[in-house]
DNA sequence: CGCTCATTGTGATTCAAATCATATTCAATT
DNA sequence: AATTGAATATGATTTGAATCACAATGAGCG
């Protein structure tokens, strides 16, 4: 298992057809890979964005911890609550089928942080139907574009009928 | 929190289109929607399968039993990492694009558990693509079908040049 | 036994996302 | 300042999954 002091890791694996699949992004103060406590074989590969700083906890360093530090032992199961929680939205958003509103889930959710090509690949689409599910919004007015390739949902008031 | 003593659980949230998409399958000895723990809002809906027994554990009791009863959070963590690994894995598997290899790699996972249908949904793909992948599969002699409505996957010796 | 209904299965058609192509902008590098 | 490369953006085409339509099978039930 390893703690992210510093920086940003991202966790990924690759489909047999060589496309990417992002599994997890940890922030500092976030672990990785903890089922690798009780699992033997895990493979995911995990690339820095950017430089950071991680430390590496052993299988019996982070057991021993659990039973001596009953907080290491909740916020543990906190972080990893946490990620269920967000595996399983991730989940309910892309098994929306309409591009133009899993493009629209996505933005609501904050998913658009970096780039367009990034938010693409999050949400499983090209990025063409993307860009243009985007000019879509934006002409309907359900999102606004500040500058380029900046795009946010515009504050809906539902002023429909 | 939620034990489950005997039978099956599953949690499951709808889209706004109407469709139904399973979070999680908790056999007997799981415990079910353990974000609660920590997170306010948290919602899906719980449907039995056939009759269970189900026993409920509030916030103050798992914490409790955490810090006195170090196998109990061992056991909470374990089972919550392997919930984390399983999602990341079906992550991996809905990235397929194509519908076939999807089959395919839900086979191998041993996804075909119930009805086609319901594998169907499981995969997030329309059950009439489910039964032409597998006749086609069956047609290329990688999957064999003992049975009306029963496909499994054929020992592959890997017999090809 | 005959009825109902869900599952299984296949064919034809539609539709939308992927893909291919191409232009533009912009930041980083030389 | 010129060059490279990635991100942005849109248009045209293709492909494949969804959808519609329709049989056939088989289990449960009065």
């Amino acid at each position: 298992m390893f703690f992210v002091e510093q920086g940003e890791v991202r966790l990924v694996r690759h489909t047999e057809a060589g496309q990417l699949v992002t599994m997890f992004r940890a922030r500092s103060g976030d672990t990785l890979a903890e089922p690798s406590l009780f699992s033997d074989h895990y493979h995911c590969d995990a690339i820095a964005d950017g430089d950071c700083t991680v430390r590496v906890l052993g299988k019996a360093i982070v057991l021993g911890a659990m039973t001596k530090d009953t907080d290491f032992a909740i916020g543990l199961v906190q972080r990893l609550s946490a990620q269920v929680q967000s595996y399983r939205r991730k989940q309910e958003l892309l098994a929306i089928r309409s591009a133009q509103d899993r493009v629209l889930a996505g933005l609501a959710d904050g998913w658009m942080t970096g780039t367009v090509v990034a938010f693409a690949s999050d949400l499983g689409l090209s990025h063409e139907v993307v860009f243009r599910a985007l000019s879509d919004l934006v002409r309907d007015g359900q999102v606004e574009r500040p500058a380029r390739g900046v795009y946010r949902l515009k504050r809906t008031d539902q002023a429909a009928s």
